[in-house]
DNA sequence: CTATGTGAAAGACTTCACAGCA
DNA sequence: TGCTGTGAAGTCTTTCACATAG
């Protein structure tokens, strides 16, 4: 696929990166923090440090959504909010449905973030006969059956299951079938969802097997003891040296590729 | 901090990269899920559609651990699981304490993926005197002033802070002290942590905020019907073109850069 | 003849470093 | 003078495509 890096029209060159996309709610957080501390601007640099990346990073983020800054000065914050916001179409109303009302599903439903950018709680849905009626966050369960209904009534487009792994493509197909483009899966199981469809993961389980990853290296260089050049093993890797340095922080920073969470059923 | 090391003989180069460690615990669970319905062995093809990528990247994963397949004929399904067990560091015990037993820590403690994979909860704390004792998933709680001494005893190198906003950087100083070296933060704060230890963090709001963009983007292809703002939806975009075929799958399995999760504070 | 393992090419993302505007 | 905006360089990932082992 050639990046046809198209005629970009002015500012705001359609085709934002993924990986900057990903860091924009980071920077909207840092930025809503400042706002209400009433700071009226901020340099690349501080913002980055509040973010957790680098000002290179940030600036370059910013430089595709176009020049939203003054030289010399920095970012105005209010200005920034507002455009990110936009970006990111949290200026619009998202209703949520969240399927599953397990302990993590309840969780979710009172995770405070919700409302605070957009997101709304449509509804709250569970297979368990047991559960409809019962208020979780102030919102009454509803039983799956209602689940077509719902999505089209209240035109949700964004889903959320929280189901056990068992039940989630089932789950996934029918909000699918009902109209929802996009899910945010917290099951342990690969999704397969029909082309325009989007899907982000998160898993508790592989977060984990990453931490104990590098844990385990870490131990390994302790055993090994800091040599100049790594004993065994092939050649003397120019990547594994740069890791040493870098990883710690970067790792703790800006976290690497791949995201997930936590989940309801085992792996 | 060095790295090369590890008397590992034979095969296996030390410095895997990042984003195939990211993947293996989705391979280990295809592969576990195989291994229970006694399959003996597979083939890229099949084991990638399982995880959810696509064969040429899992073979190059696979090329980094060793060459554990036989041409013309597949992988072994059990001696898979083992390497990349081994790989992961799970053929090892991880004691984890879990910190802020609100609604998600509950879910966290409860989530049965954890044991199943050499994690072991070792201990549940929470700031509210009014929690202590009270068992969660079977584990009484414990008062945050145990924290130093659990993490001591049972020589925790694994802790998941699951608090408030507000606290997670608080908790985070206290398990580093204590000797903690991996921390997974579900507190949407960005954690400031020493060198050698690392952090992943999972925001729910962040994903939520990532699956809106994309959302708002569709709804205005639909809208601009490949029109005017072109360069997005219209154009052959490498990724939008990619994202059709492949996105629905590749999102759903190895999701792009930075992951995050669910929080239990607002944003 | 099949499916792995892997150089090499293509892309995506990050970092550098500095021109240029306020 | 200070800090943004951005080409260019550098690094990491993915994809290609095919030699090669079984």
């Amino acid at each position: 696929m050639a990046t046809g890096r198209s005629h970009r029209p002015a500012t705001r060159s359609r085709g934002i990166p993924e990986a900057t996309v990903a860091r924009l709610p980071l920077y909207l957080r840092a930025l809503t923090a400042l706002s209400e501390r009433s700071v009226p601007t901020v340099s690349s640099e501080e913002l980055a440090a509040a973010a957790g990346v680098n000002s290179a990073k940030l600036r370059k983020d910013f430089s595709y959504l176009g020049s939203y800054g003054t030289r010399g000065v920095g970012y105005d914050v209010e200005y920034l909010v507002y455009q990110i916001s936009r970006e990111l179409g949290l200026t619009q109303d998202w209703p949520v449905v969240i399927v599953g009302i397990g302990n993590l599903g309840a969780a979710l439903a009172n995770y405070g973030g919700f409302a605070s950018r957009g997101f709304r709680v449509a509804a709250l849905i569970d297979a368990d006969p047991a559960m409809a009626g019962k208020p979780v966050a102030g919102i009454p369960v509803q039983h799956t059956d209602q689940l077509e209904g719902i999505i089209q009534g209240e035109g949700v487009s964004i889903g959320v299951i929280a189901t056990p792994a068992g039940a989630a493509q089932q789950v996934c197909d029918r909000l699918v079938a009902a109209g929802v483009t996009s899910i945010l899966n917290f099951a342990p199981t690969v999704l397969t969802v029909p082309d325009g469809v989007d899907v982000r993961k998160v898993d508790l389980s592989i977060e984990l097997q990453i931490l104990a990853f590098h844990e385990q290296r870490k131990a390994g260089e302790v055993a090994a003891a800091g040599a100049v050049v790594p004993p065994v093993g092939s050649g003397p890797e120019p990547v594994a040296a740069r890791r040493a340095s870098a990883a710690g922080q970067d790792a703790a920073t800006d976290q690497g590729p791949d995201g997930d969470v936590p989940a309801v059923m085992p792996t």
